[in-house]
DNA sequence: AAATCGTGGCT
DNA sequence: TAGCCAAGATT
């Protein structure tokens, strides 16, 4: 495998949280890349890390950040369980480790937020342990070197196994991130391009030409429908009811417009319009927006109204968890992405 | 241990 | 277009 840490040497991705081949990387950005990296891609999490990095250079900074500036900060990249976890562990370094990462793959484990991935790679990039991360790359490369025929998700802890017996004792943290290099640009999901690949000559897959085939993959459950209301309150002096979603949970501790629980079918208007949150004249945007989550499909009906400054809410609106948000600030709100297309939905001129 | 948890880009 | 996919963790 040293022909992969040569090709590393000379192709490998200039990120902004990565540092010349041989060196070892700041742990926090590190961390703080490999949490945002967790089953999203780089392009996205590239804008976010900068503007974390920025905003919070140190742990130490992160840890004494209120949470909603962290969830307003993470809003519209997803998965915001990472965001209150990446902000409880930033305090659990500061408490614990008086701001120091600890370096191994045990201790790291303990930490919110950090699973096996994530502790292995922070391992090895960051304190040169001679730690094995495996993702979804990793699991890819590896079945093609080995040709393994099991099935994913049955064959995770075999490909564990068999990645560990590569990983070198020194380097690892850039023999790690040149196999997800390598999963990411060369041994892709599908047209992988053997003919340029520097470990073609090690690979067991690309010798019988099924590297395209591997690895095999179980079949998923189909999404079901969802379907909701949002009530989109304007109130006279230019803001916008917002209410504070569960800690736990989808979406937990983010911003949403308010409306009723969704369910697998829609009711009639009229229920659905006494549950609006502020009693007003309410007018039924046309058309829906669609959002699609990883395990569902949501289609929401959006309801708009004009309401005086002083409107009072009603009682099913929930008016603890409630707050008027001006428009010029919901650029910096703690609003996922389903919520904005719902508030842009409801402000588009039809 | 199977379900839950977002989003945007690509084919 | 509708599914697939991305540097997974938690319960």
């Amino acid at each position: 495998m040293d022909a992969l840490l040569a090709w590393y040497d000379e192709e490998r991705r200039e990120l902004p949280w990565r540092v010349a081949p041989g060196k070892r990387a700041n742990p926090y950005r590190v961390w703080l890349s490999e949490i945002m990296l967790q089953q999203t891609t780089v392009k996205a999490v590239i804008p976010y890390y900068q503007r974390f990095l920025h905003r919070w250079p140190t742990v130490k900074a992160l840890a004494a950040a209120p949470l909603d500036d962290v969830l307003a900060a993470w809003a519209g990249l997803g998965y915001y369980s990472r965001a209150r976890n990446l902000h409880k562990c930033a305090i659990a370094v500061v408490e614990q480790f008086g701001g120091k990462f600890p370096s191994t793959v045990a201790e790291l484990q303990k930490l919110p937020g950090i699973g096996p991935y994530t502790a292995n790679a922070i391992a090895a990039i960051a304190f040169g342990e001679a730690a094995t991360p495996v993702d979804g790359n990793v699991e890819r490369v590896v079945a093609r070197l080995f040709s393994v025929r099991q099935p994913l998700p049955t064959a995770k802890t075999e490909l564990k196994r068999l990645a560990a017996t590569l990983t070198p004792d020194r380097r690892a943290g850039d023999f790690a991130q040149a196999m997800m290099d390598l999963g990411a640009g060369i041994c892709t999901p599908r047209r992988p391009s053997c003919l340029v690949c520097p470990v073609q000559s090690d690979c067991a897959a690309a010798a019988h030409g099924m590297a395209e085939t591997l690895p095999m993959k179980l079949g998923k459950a189909e999404r079901p429908n969802r379907v909701g209301f949002a009530f989109v309150a304007l109130s006279e002096d230019g803001r916008v009811l917002l209410r504070r979603r569960p800690e736990a949970g989808l979406l937990g501790g983010m911003l949403e417009v308010p409306g009723p629980a969704w369910g697998d079918e829609l009711p009639p208007r009229k229920d659905a319009l006494r549950s609006a949150p502020v009693r007003g004249d309410w007018w039924e945007v046309p058309g829906t927006v669609v959002h699609v989550f990883t395990h569902f499909r949501l289609e929401v009906i959006v309801f708009r109204a004009l309401v005086p400054a002083d409107a009072s809410l009603t009682f099913w609106a929930e008016p603890d968890r409630c707050q008027w948000v001006a428009r010029r600030d919901l650029h910096a709100a703690a609003l996922p992405s389903v919520m904005r297309k719902i508030i842009a939905h409801a402000l588009s001129e039809n």
